[in-house]
DNA sequence: TTGACATATAACCGTATGGTTATATGATTA
DNA sequence: TAATCATATAACCATACGGTTATATGTCAA
């Protein structure tokens, strides 16, 4: 076997990294674009447009989630497409979302 | 069916609160904690031993996680227990650890 | 080539937050 | 009651980070 299922033997880099993980994820306005693009990938204006944030605000979250490996990047022409890449996010938010109410 | 799959009609609210969750994950010091009380309740001398970190610092943490009702906190004497309440926080770290190499 | 459009980056600011030291609160024992 | 131990809190500092404005970079059309 080899699934553990408890938070144990971690080193100090495996903590620092699933911590950053759940920081990158700690923010509203990150949830927001998840949200605005896990249907299919969709364009930084169209982000923009979702969101409601400023294009410099949205264009800053979305390098940090596409440097984390949360989304993917693809450059169209002029327009740059963001689509997810970590389908896990997704499932986090989710659990999340269910424990909240249920 | 009353699952959904993927992240989506959620409210301002919702991601705030999924938001803050997430946030309250992210740091390293308090994975460590987690990791120090997820076998049995642990006293905060024992969290602080474990973990290597000031008293006042664990006892800021402590607090935070059990707010956010992710740690229970029981009283024994002039001890005070920290144990494992949201099981769905274990669950989440080792869904990101298991990510972080497969 | 010039201008319009789409995205990224730089510089800056205010605030939130983790860590520290010192002290307070509360419980136990002598 | 006094002294000791366990935990919590207060005050403070430094830094990280989200948001904003302004500008740079790059691509397309005229």
């Amino acid at each position: 076997m080899s699934k553990k299922i408890s938070v144990h033997a971690l080193t100090e880099d495996e903590l620092g990294q699933i911590a950053r993980r759940f920081k990158t994820l700690g923010e509203p306005m990150r949830l927001k674009i998840l949200q605005a693009v896990c249907k299919g990938p969709r364009t930084v204006g169209d982000i923009v447009t979702a969101t409601g944030a400023t294009q410099a605000n949205v264009s800053k979250h979305l390098s940090l989630l596409a440097g984390a490996g949360i989304l993917t990047r693809t450059k169209d022409g002029q327009c740059v497409y963001y689509g997810m890449k970590d389908q896990l996010a997704v499932k986090l938010c989710t659990l999340v979302r269910e424990q909240l109410t249920d």
